[in-house]
DNA sequence: TGTACATCAGTGAACGCGCGTTCACTGATGTAC
DNA sequence: TGTACATCAGTGAACGCGCGTTCACTGATGTAC
């Protein structure tokens, strides 16, 4: 029946949804047209409309799919506060702050976000609840409840830190702003 | 020599200045055109380059005077660890998470900023200093360096805390993460 | 095995619109006499 | 005091351009016989 692999569209809707995470976090949401977003994905603006009802609903199903890779990306960290330092560790970097299009879409995209419609918030909602789950689970394994205020905190206070140091013009004080935010992750952890 | 009194236009320029602020913090600096911000501040589009030279200049002047602003109204609170706690109790509440206009610029425009040239993040890096500074100093009075890393920790998880509730499309939800991060800010002052 | 056909993912030009920016102009103002 | 003039902040139409979206179409594919 399908002229093509039933894969097929399924694999070109994901690439659209994955090269438009990276453009996005690269370049803002309001910042990157659909023509280029097209363009990244090796198509022609046009395509674009046989996969998504318009630019909110692809918004929407980028931001699903990026934190949901986030989440899975725990998974590939040594078990409990190890891993949990391990990913601290990596998302204080200079290197994630450097490298936007890979790296933490709450840091790269949050406050615009907030100003999405409903069910992009919808999206966000889900997948922020599972990442600061995923980081309770691993300050408290046998009462995660316990240790959400201080998983919110930890949460909040990297993607601020990584926001912050992407601001600022003067290379020491970015730096130190990412020193001393590790520093305070690890006041969390103790 | 000048038709006009000497205070007239650069009057006119800071009210541009200062409805550009409530209008990129509402709608994103992406999402809000020169037309616009000319309309908010009773003028026509063609005035805008009698006051800037160009949107980006307009944004390194409204980043300067947003976090010049909220440097002052430190000034009006409480002295010491009491007014800290006071601007976190109120930065930290429902009222301010849903008044974007009126709110933290870096709550409202920190990972658009980290996208901006580098005047403008020239701009936000002086004013963030001064900020920090002046909560360090208010953390440790004899010695604010001492409270720099603690500063930091408060600053960017108030900013990381404020844009997740915003984030969030349960009502629920985005009340206990403003309650959590008060608590977790509590943590810091003791 | 070879040919005619139906499918449909993708093309690319076009739509109206708002963007940042330019510019010839207007008209209210303070000054000169 | 009254009139002619110079100033210049602000007007509003226009520029080329990219936006999100639509649509008639193409052409590679798998199917039917």
């Amino acid at each position: 029946m399908a002229r093509y692999d039933k894969e097929h569209k399924r694999a070109t809707r994901q690439r659209i949804i994955e090269v438009a995470g990276h453009r996005f976090k690269q370049d803002g949401i309001d910042g990157s047209g659909v023509a280029i977003l097209m363009a990244d994905a090796g198509l022609t603006n046009g395509a674009f409309y046989a996969h998504f009802a318009s630019k909110d609903d692809l918004v929407t199903n980028v931001v699903a799919d990026q934190l949901g890779s986030q989440a899975e990306s725990f998974s590939a960290l040594p078990p409990g506060r190890a891993g949990l330092e391990e990913f601290l560790r990596e998302y204080l970097s200079p290197q994630h702050r450097d490298n936007l299009a890979d790296g933490c879409p709450s840091a790269a995209l949050l406050d615009e976000i907030g100003r999405c419609p409903t069910a992009t918030k919808d999206a966000y909602t889900d997948g922020a609840r599972v990442i600061v789950d995923e980081i309770a689970g691993r300050l408290a394994p046998d009462d995660p409840q316990s240790a959400w205020a201080k998983a919110l905190g930890l949460f909040t206070m990297a993607v601020g830190t990584l926001q912050l140091s992407r601001s600022l013009s003067d290379p020491k004080f970015a730096d130190e702003v990412l020193k001393l935010g590790m520093q305070n992750a690890q006041e969390f952890l103790r």
